[in-house]
RNA sequence: GCCCCCAUCGUCUAGAGGCCCAGGACGCCGCCCUUUCAAGGCGGUAGCACGGGUUCGAAUCCCGUUGGGGGUACCA
């Protein structure tokens, strides 16, 4: 019988976070739940000056706001840890001891230019990477060298045979003895490097399954020599399982990378994507759960989630896609789930913009005005902006420059005069009695198409071409608002 | 240079030898509905990179070519 599964995920906290990384974890996450195993989440902070505190706060939002719960990590503790590796120096110190005192690393002090000037010298490629020539220094050599002022790293002596694994998306992956050189695993100043941290912590951990993004997968034959090292050494129990995910692209098929703006998650979430789109989304790059549908929870993928489906080759971001899926979910969402996150999104960006936030009153004309356009939007930015006129101030009110270069000119004169005088009279200020008078007055009095007839109307009161339906609008607007505004817009 | 990975509509994918003259979704194009925009309905556009094998039969297996991507740090 297999150990149950225990998988991780662990970034380290540099920069923002990127799209590729949270499908990574997605797929880790929704693997761990589906097996019923262990999601581990561990931050990878050796490289001090990298790592900032605002990235790691920023790291754990998210995972959160995607409803990803990690079952050890950080803030939660668990049996293996400290789970950010800035806390776990004395461990990897004794690995390193221990790992030396066996003779699998040894001190090399070779500079990158020594190295190059033997491959040169023997007609060797200059790029080949190190020649593992300090493998058999003696004591009197390395004396000599230290004497000189030089200190050296420590690398791993790598086995002379091929390394195979069996990838779990990709199948039997193999390289041959000799291909990868001695690797370092400290700096001469005794600090620990990734290529030993990396795995040292997952056996310490008992991860049963890597699954991490292929630019790690050249990486593989180093990780596999380390660890018949450790469990040489009694560190680790057995080698994991590892499977390499596709890439996620962006423009170009090139790798999406932090720096793009469109691989950086929290654009989405700014852009008020919600997170069961991302989340579907996300798990359509690389993964399909069905043949004949694509749209789905977080709870269906866990339950037909399984690594071993997902293929092998890399996927685009593709925006459109992202937007229709989200879309989808938003429509899903019941009226006051949606009401309440786009109340939510505005409040964000007001803030955001240095403006106060949504009062009462306001929120609840957004709640009001929400099963308008639930069905009209696909982010909740988009429909922000659609219902920002029933909540902006009068004062700073304006029509979008273009709409009213093509509703508010001279043709539109006479429906928007028209139509103020209708409303002014109007029975009472409901939908009903709005679309009635303006009926009566525009299409029926005017004989105009309603197109003409209510574009000029619906550009006045709401300042853009595109709104949610308009005597709705209006009725929301109130008599006020809307005759003031209509007035203000007829072309002197 | 060397090593590795990948290859089905524009994009994401289904397809694990006959069910496929290749299915779905996004996009795009028509039409219907319609006060804008959506949503919804109906219809359409478009693909197995190429060449060899294996087989009665290949999108599916093997080899090669081409193309794309990644790795090759005292970064992670």
């Amino acid at each position: 019988m297999s150990p149950p599964v225990r998988v991780r995920f662990c970034p380290s906290p540099t920069g923002t976070t990127h799209v590729g990384l949270m499908r990574t974890c997605l797929f880790n996450w929704a693997y761990a739940r589906h097996v019923g195993g262990t999601f581990v989440f561990r931050i990878e902070d050796t490289d001090a000056p990298r790592n900032t505190e605002a990235s790691y706060r920023q790291l754990l939002d998210t995972m959160r706001w995607m409803g990803f719960d990690w079952d050890e990590g950080p803030e939660v503790g668990g049996l293996y840890g400290p789970y950010r590796q800035s806390e776990r120096g004395k461990i990897y110190a004794d690995v390193l001891s221990r790992l030396r005192e066996a003779g699998h690393l040894y001190e090399s002090f070779s500079t990158p230019a020594e190295v190059e000037a033997r491959h040169r010298a023997a007609g060797r490629d200059p790029k080949r990477g190190y020649d593992n020539a300090d493998r058999e220094l003696s004591e009197q050599a390395k004396a000599a060298l230290r004497a000189g002022g030089r200190e050296p790293v420590l690398r791993l002596r790598m086995p002379n045979e091929d390394l195979v694994w069996d990838d779990v998306v990709r199948g039997e992956v193999r390289v041959a003895a000799g291909t990868d050189p001695d690797f370092v695993v400290a700096r001469s100043t005794g600090e620990p490097l990734y290529t030993l941290v990396n795995p040292v912590d997952d056996a310490l951990m008992k991860i049963t399954h890597v699954l991490r993004g292929e630019d790690l997968l050249p990486s593989t034959p180093r990780q596999i020599a380390l660890y018949r090292a450790l469990m040489d050494i009694g560190v680790a129990d057995a080698i994991p399982r590892f499977g390499h995910l596709p890439y996620v692209t962006g423009e170009g098929n090139r790798k999406l990378s932090k720096r793009d703006p469109q691989g950086s998650f929290e654009t989405y979430r700014d852009g008020g994507f919600i997170a069961e789109g991302m989340i579907n989304y996300l798990a359509l790059l690389g993964w399909s759960i069905a043949p004949d549908h694509d749209i789905f929870t977080l709870e269906e993928m866990v339950a037909a989630f399984d690594v071993a489906d997902v293929n092998a080759n890399p996927a685009r971001f593709d925006l459109r896609k992202c937007e229709a899926i989200n879309a989808a979910h938003l429509r899903r969402l019941t009226g006051g789930d949606f009401a309440g996150r786009l109340a939510d999104q505005m409040a964000r960006e007001r803030t955001k913009a240095g403006r106060g936030p949504l009062s009462d009153a306001q929120r609840a004309v957004v709640y009001a005005a929400a099963p308008l356009i639930q069905e009209r939007v696909q982010t909740l930015a988009e429909g922000s902006a659609m219902v920002e006129f029933l909540v902006v101030d009068e004062a700073v009110f304006e029509v979008e420059e273009k709409a009213a270069a093509k509703h508010l000119g001279p043709d539109g004169r006479l429906a928007l005069t028209t139509a103020l005088d209708a409303l002014k009279h109007a029975p009472q200020w409901s939908t009903s009695a709005i679309e009635e008078a303006l009926r009566a007055a525009l299409v029926e009095g005017l004989q105009l198409k309603p197109r003409n007839a209510y574009g000029p109307v619906r550009v006045a009161t709401t300042g853009r071409p595109v709104s949610p339906p308009l005597f709705e609008s209006l009725e929301l607007l109130g008599r006020e608002r809307t005759l003031r505004r209509l007035a203000a817009a007829v072309p002197s």
